[in-house]
DNA sequence: TGCATGTCGTGCGATTATCGCACATACTGC
DNA sequence: GCAGTATGTGCGATAATCGCACGACATGCA
């Protein structure tokens, strides 16, 4: 490359790296390859190299992410105050609404969880917690993130836009998606019904000032659960209070 | 270097980014410097990599960590379906001992946390979550750790070993702290009081076969809380029941 | 057995990306 | 004005990286 200021090797380790990011259980040397597009030799390397600094393990099936990951995610946590600030909010928040809470925010065109708290008469966990993405287009939270982003992103984000369905409710039409997006930035909230997962829905609002990556707040339950407007109301009202003890996030 | 196999270049960028591991607010370019102990010239362009591959991002006080980390960290809990099947174990735990329970592994010579779960009644958050970091030598979750580690890692954390105590309780002679481990290992399960932090006790167990690097369950609470015997058993049975079920994570 | 396919390790020459000094600038407080 | 500190960047020499290529091994099928 021609850029004296851009790290090469760095830059094709952090795809390696990437490629773990969706959950793979554990890769071999042939599938990062093939993932990455990189050579062979050069990938063989950097994954040495990615080993030997910690952040990959090899097992018996090929190479994993090791806990390094975790403490790097914890130092991201540590600086926003999470389990000091946030996580008390969001459980109570939890407890008043009687459902999922989560504090989200946005990882290039994705959704991702920072924190989340469910009420103490969850039974089941849908899986998602701190580090689940979820797609921006066809979620609430996705939705009123991509309201709070720069018309870049949500360009690119349409211009990603998946060509299958999630559901068969998932709005596909790219106007209407980003009807939707104005809809939310315009009311200051959003809903999102069955798009995503068929039975689900979620509601997000807006957190703290406008800054450098927006955050929300969103909550969790069963498609029906907002048809009612007073209950509605009443889950606005709690995630709005909410949002404000958050959004004296450390934003240094 | 003459290793063949190391690519440096990688290896520095990873250096910069564990420079925010302990949840540092915002580093600048010189403070960046200073830590990692590279050339001046050689941090800017590194962080500009980390920067364009969204790694870290610029804000008025200098660099931070992106979300980007906590999408990684996600790839790691998902391989474990940490969301899915160890969460509700320890919600479970929590609520039958009352006390905060959390999932715990080793990230070199730190014991590092994969999941927590406090109780409904819990009023106040200590502050730890995922990714929140332990020493090894002076917790009940570490000496655990320890315990199932080999003994290079058991060498090397006594080489490291902190000059100056945490609290007065805290030991310091590396040959008691050995014996310490010696009958967390022994005995199946690791109890310290006061050592880490004044008025705080916890108790860790083992989890899973002996894998290629070991996790532990453990419950934290205040100082007396395990000073009955019959309280003790019962909080060594409740987490090595939940143990056992964790016990099946995928560890391909 | 022979051949195809896929994985893995690595030697090595050419290339080029990286290093790190150096110069230049700007801002602070005194 | 000056010392101290932060920042941007040009450039030559060096050394690290690349990626082809060769050899080895295991597996499956005809």
């Amino acid at each position: 490359m021609s850029d004296r200021d851009f790290a090469a090797t760095l830059a094709k380790g952090l795809d390696v790296l990437s490629c773990f990011e969706q959950g793979a259980p554990a890769l071999s040397l042939p599938e990062i390859t093939r993932r990455s597009g990189l050579d062979r030799a050069v990938v063989r390397r950097l994954c040495l190299t990615l080993v030997r600094c910690g952040y990959l393990e090899e097992s018996p099936a090929g190479l994993r992410l090791a806990s390094r990951v975790l403490t790097l995610a914890g130092g991201y946590l540590g600086r926003l105050e999470i389990g000091r600030v946030v996580q008390p909010i969001l459980r109570h928040a939890a407890e008043q609404l009687d459902m999922e809470v989560a504090l989200a925010t946005r990882d290039r065109l994705q959704a991702v969880y920072v924190d989340r708290a469910a009420p103490a008469s969850a039974r089941v966990t849908l899986g998602f917690g701190i580090g689940s993405t979820l797609p921006l287009l066809h979620t609430a939270v996705g939705r009123m993130l991509l309201a709070r982003s720069t018309p870049e992103v949500m360009a690119e984000t349409l211009a990603a836009r998946p060509t299958l369905p999630y559901t068969e409710a998932t709005e596909m039409d790219p106007t209407r998606l980003s009807a939707a997006v104005e809809t939310a930035r315009d009311q200051g909230y959003c809903i999102a019904r069955d798009e995503f997962e068929l039975g689900a829905a979620g509601v997000a609002v807006p957190v703290g000032t406008l800054a450098q990556t927006p955050f929300v707040l969103a909550t969790t339950a069963s498609v029906h659960a907002f048809d009612d407007p007073a209950g509605l109301d009443r889950v606005l009202d709690v995630l709005r209070q909410s949002a404000i003890g958050i959004g004296r996030m450390r934003e240094a």
